[in-house]
Formats: structure tokens, C-alpha cells, sequence
RNA sequence: GGUACCAUAGCUCAGUUGGUAGAGCAACGGACUGAAAAUCCGUGUGUCCCCGGUUCGAUUCCUGGUGGUACCA
């Protein structure tokens, strides 16, 4: 029985079979799926994305899923919005939604908070790359120096996006981009159980190379043509389509691009478990252990509180 | 069958005039607050093919194997 609104995050690496489970989870708890996938959230990149089939998402009502272009703008913090502004609705009418995704960026934005930073508008980030493009990341550094020492000797400084977006923060708010992060742990208008799933490592890449031969049997590579006139957008800077880029533009074989979409997937799933062992709070279900009854746990976190 | 060359990290290879070894890629670990499937940082993980010999000491030199490649039969 529960009695408090609820947000039940399903998390996981890459490939552990996160998309089956929320569905049957989401089924017999009777409630809707919030994507929290950075990629999954454009039209179009269905496979690539291995996003949830059109059969998969008529058992089960989605959102933030396919429902930008590849060109919109959208971030961290953007979710945090709409995603906090649609479970107030569903939570008018469903107790538990589930929330599922291999982005912790977005998942830590709902459900620990982003400090409040000012969006920079597009001629200041144009400036900036202008200069960087001309001059390098030297005088771009210099400049956060002098506007933010703090973040200037914390930051790393060869990570050329981290160096130049601080620098955009303080100059779009007037004030050091150090000072607006708070690290704020923002107060939830409802219950959050996180539940991740995990595959022994083997297990896991195996999965992930069968999946990336099977996407590319289901057409990936015409897909990732379609988007090839889009290739520059951040959007296609995805796993499964640069490689494919590559290819198209001869810099290598088809073989080779395949072999590089399965090796960065893998890398992926492994930055995600850096991201995952920071996270005390997920209560964790090894999928390669034949023992586990999924639903039996996800039952028993659901109503330990009451 | 004969001759020559080769055998070193997961792979491709460098190197040690005899003092137990290092590059690229891969792999592994980490950071991460408005681009995050992005971006960046760190780590050498090794019976130097095997058995003997010479030597204080052999991955390195020598004998003999084994495997591979090329050429000759």
C-alpha cells in the first residue's frame, strides 16, 4: 500500500535492460515513465538511442521521449523543470511515477537539485567560441583568473568546455560563476526511491555488442544517414551515429565503425558506474543474478516506509 | 625435409653493448551543477616462447626444442 507520493527512479548502465523492466514495473504499479535520457529525448533517434519501441510505449504512457528536434536547445536544468512541473501533475492522479534513464545529470537535477545560473544568450557563446576558435583557451583562461579565482583554481583547466562556460557564467551574470554554485539539495514535493540495475561486467558487454549488431540490423546505419546533414549538432554527437559519420565520410570502414559503436558504448556504461558508486542512496539488483526477484524488491522499497 | 628470419603488455611493435623493460591503441580507475551518450584527468596491467649452458647476474650471449613467416626443395 502506499500512501505518499512517489518518484521511482530506475537507473542502470548502458544496455542492462533498464526500458523491459520499467515497463513491467510501470504496469503493475499501474503509472506513466518519465524518460531521463539525453538522447532519447530527440525525434528520430530511435535506434541509435535504443529507444522505446512504438509497441513498448503503447503498453505504457512516456514522456521526454522523441519529443525535440535535433536542433532544440535543451539541458540538465530544463529537465529539472518540465520533469518537476509533469509530476505535479501525475501526481495528482498516479501515487507512484516511475522516473528511468542512464543520464545522471538529468536524474540528480530532479532529484537533488542545479543551482539557479543564468542561461547565456546565443551572441555572448558565439563571442567566446570566436575567441577560442582564434586565440585558444589561454586568454579565456586568463579572464576566469581574474573574474572567478575560485572556480579558476578549482576547475580543470584543460577541459576546454568546463574553462569557457565558467567564463560565459560571469560574464552573463556579473558575478563569479563560483558563487552561484551552492550545491543546493532542493526539497521535494514527494518521495524518491532509487533503484539501479546492474549486470556483472561480462554479462553487461555482452549484452551491449549483441545490441549494437542488432541495431544495426534493424537499420541504424540508414538512420544515421538521415542525420547526416545534422552531424555538427550536439544532439548527433551520440555514440552509434558519429562512428557511422566517420564512415560515411571514408575514414573508415563500416567494420571498423561498428567495432568503435560497440567499444564507446562499453566505455559508456563504465563512466556511468564512476557515477553510480558515488550514489549512496540506490538500492542496487544484479540482473545476472538468476536469484533475484525484481518485483518481489522493487514491492518491498516501495513500502518499507510505512 | 633444408636454409634464413622472427617469438617482449590484450593487439601492433620498440628496447636492453648482460643489471628483470616502454610507446601507440585497447583495458582499467576517476572528475562531473544549464552541451553530460558531452567534455576532461589519471594508471603499465609482463614467466620478455620453453628446457638447459656460460655468468655474480640472462629477456639480452650459446646449445637444443616448440610455434610462426619467407625462400629453396
Amino acid at each position: 500500500m502506499i500512501y505518499t507520493n512517489t518518484l521511482l527512479v530506475l537507473l542502470g548502465p548502458t544496455g542492462v535492460g533498464k526500458t523491459e523492466w520499467s515497463l513491467r514495473i510501470a504496469e503493475v504499479l499501474r503509472c506513466p515513465v518519465l524518460s531521463a535520457d539525453s538522447r532519447q529525448i530527440y525525434r528520430g533517434m530511435t535506434i541509435g538511442t535504443a529507444a522505446p519501441s512504438s509497441a513498448q510505449l503503447q503498453r505504457i504512457p512516456h514522456h521526454f521521449v522523441g519529443i525535440l528536434s535535433p536542433e532544440d536547445y535543451y539541458s540538465a536544468s530544463e529537465y529539472e523543470r518540465d520533469a518537476l512541473s509533469l509530476l505535479r501533475e501525475l501526481h495528482k492522479q498516479y501515487p507512484v511515477a516511475v522516473m528511468t534513464g542512464g543520464s545522471m545529470m538529468y536524474i540528480d537535477a530532479v532529484c537533488k537539485g542545479i543551482d539557479d545560473i543564468p542561461t547565456i544568450d546565443e551572441t555572448l557563446r558565439r563571442e567566446l567560441q570566436e575567441l577560442y576558435r582564434k586565440e585558444g583557451l589561454d586568454p579565456i583562461r586568463q579572464q576566469l583568473k581574474i573574474l572567478d579565482p575560485v572556480f579558476y583554481n578549482k576547475v580543470d583547466l584543460k577541459n576546454t568546455k568546463r574553462v569557457i562556460h565558467a567564463l560565459e557564467v560571469c560574464l552573463m551574470a556579473g558575478k563569479p560563476y563560483s558563487s552561484l554554485r551552492t550545491d543546493p539539495r532542493k526539497e521535494r514535493p514527494f518521495r524518491i526511491v532509487k533503484i539501479g540495475f546492474t549486470r556483472d561486467r561480462e554479462d553487461l558487454y555482452n549484452r551491449i555488442n549483441r545490441r549494437v549488431d542488432q541495431m544495426i540490423g534493424e537499420g541504424l546505419t540508414e538512420e544515421a544517414k538521415g542525420f547526416y546533414p545534422q552531424r555538427h549538432l550536439n544532439s548527433l554527437n551520440t555514440v552509434g551515429y558519429k562512428e557511422l559519420f566517420d564512415y560515411f565520410d571514408g575514414k573508415c570502414t563500416r567494420e571498423f565503425a561498428i567495432e568503435k559503436i560497440k567499444q564507446h558504448t562499453r566505455n559508456y556504461a563504465r563512466k556511468q558506474f564512476a557515477w553510480f558508486k558515488r550514489d549512496k542512496e540506490t538500492v542496487w539488483i544484479n540482473l545476472s543474478d538468476q536469484n533475484e526477484d525484481v518485483m518481489e524488491k522493487v514491492q518491498t522499497l516501495l513500502n518499507q516506509y510505512y
